[in-house]
DNA sequence: CATCATTTGATTGTCGACAATTGCCATGAA
DNA sequence: TTCATGGCAATTGTCGACAATCAAATGATG
């Protein structure tokens, strides 16, 4: 199981109250057991967990810091809710970095890594194959697939702001907006061609093939969104 | 005096002791006062700044966050210190991120904001024609400059990750490494074709502008390291 | 003399209680 | 009815103390 998600059970560094607790908090939040918008008071998820307010303000903060949740000081916090604005800014950061990520990824990456990689991509098309849960394993292995070449970019700090920070924004917004993943044969074909740069060690190409990955991303949820609001619409004629 | 500096006396929202003795340590630790490397305690920085370690706990959690501060369970806590790798993938993130930020500025940016950074422009060229501390005025007033286009970018996600945390990352660089802006009056006149491209309205110009602006400063500081370390050879001949 | 177990000191993690601030609700006046 | 004002409950911010953990100093042993 080489998924993305935190190893929850005992990982082997879970030293403090505080880091266990925000790691289940982060994973109720991206699976929106805590629905978005929603209030979170301390003396409530100190009942919830069984601890007292102090690790909890630990973790809480920390949840901040991965921008999960918003705190307006002597008022409280709620779970983040991604607007749609927020959402396409949330797509034009990930376009800079992980284009960026494809590119030095192309120039570091090693071998074993390369063949990880391709394994990750026949994993994929076994399960679309399979059409067994497409959707789900689609969407969590599109996340694994981008995961893995981060990675290879071999750059801490990309690394820290895409995998610590943004990927459970993106996981966020799945939930949120219920966001199937669709176009999966075409992003197939993308996630190919940019291994086959990577492989290549061809910088530039990576870069610009990862960069329209994620833009037409970013379009397929823009015309998701429009054609819902049509519906919607539609729906509830004034 | 329109510094990126935060203003420290008694800014309009200070509400709570946290925030207060954060902003002291973060400008504590980019001012160099807290030297890179070196271990800071809870009872010490509790004393030093007359408060209990509760906030101090959650000033410290927010200098982690902001990649000032390394912390580790069970051991203790240590400013930053960059090591010349750090620096690099410090510029990759910079070069990636600025570089949409221009393209976005170019896309959004109003008249006024325009106008405000030509201001910001004339500024350094005075301060420059003047030839008085130089070097200072420069490095503050190049933050400035893309402070002020990370703004006209109008993406907030964007505007944290730079204006939050690197930008800190980057005066602590050049408080550690000493690193006098050098290379001046080019980067005047990139900064010059930077602002005409965003003002015509040129995404894809403005954006490879930047880039090439901020990889050129990478470059400057790969040659500047690498002239430190001759320099240091031959005075020490092993 | 080097190596390893032990102890000690300090630091971090956690807890419960108190004070300060906020938002809400009832009461009263225009 | 609507708005302002005052009090009240709840939540957040802050504090000091206790327990758990780690790192270095100490001494014992091969």
């Amino acid at each position: 199981m080489n998924s993305v998600a935190p190893e929850q059970a005992t990982p082997p560094e879970v030293r403090t109250l505080a880091e266990r607790v925000f790691q289940q908090l982060q994973d109720a939040i991206v699976r929106g057991e805590l629905a978005p918008g929603s209030k979170i008071t301390e003396p409530g998820l100190s009942r919830a967990y069984g601890i007292s307010r102090g690790p909890l303000r630990e973790a809480m903060r920390r949840l901040e810091a991965h921008r999960l949740i918003e705190r307006v000081p002597h008022v409280g916090a709620r779970v983040v809710k991604l607007s749609m604005k927020e959402l396409l800014e949330l797509f034009d950061v990930r376009e800079a970095l992980e284009s960026m990520a494809a590119r030095l990824a192309a120039e570091h990456m090693t071998a074993g890594e390369i063949v990880g990689l391709r394994e990750v991509l026949a994993m994929h098309e076994r399960q679309a194959d399979l059409r067994r849960g497409e959707a789900y394993y689609q969407r969590e292995g599109d996340l694994d697939f981008h995961y893995r070449i981060v990675q290879g970019s071999h750059n801490k700090m990309l690394m820290g702001m895409l995998c610590d920070d943004l990927y459970y924004l993106v996981r966020l917004y799945r939930t949120q907006f219920s966001a199937s993943g669709s176009r999966p044969q075409r992003a197939f074909v993308e996630h190919h061609r940019i291994v086959d740069a990577i492989e290549a060690g061809d910088t530039e190409l990576a870069e610009l093939l990862m960069r329209r990955h994620v833009s037409a991303s970013r379009s397929n949820v823009v015309e998701r969104y429009a054609a819902s609001l049509e519906l919607q619409d539609s729906e509830t004629p004034a």
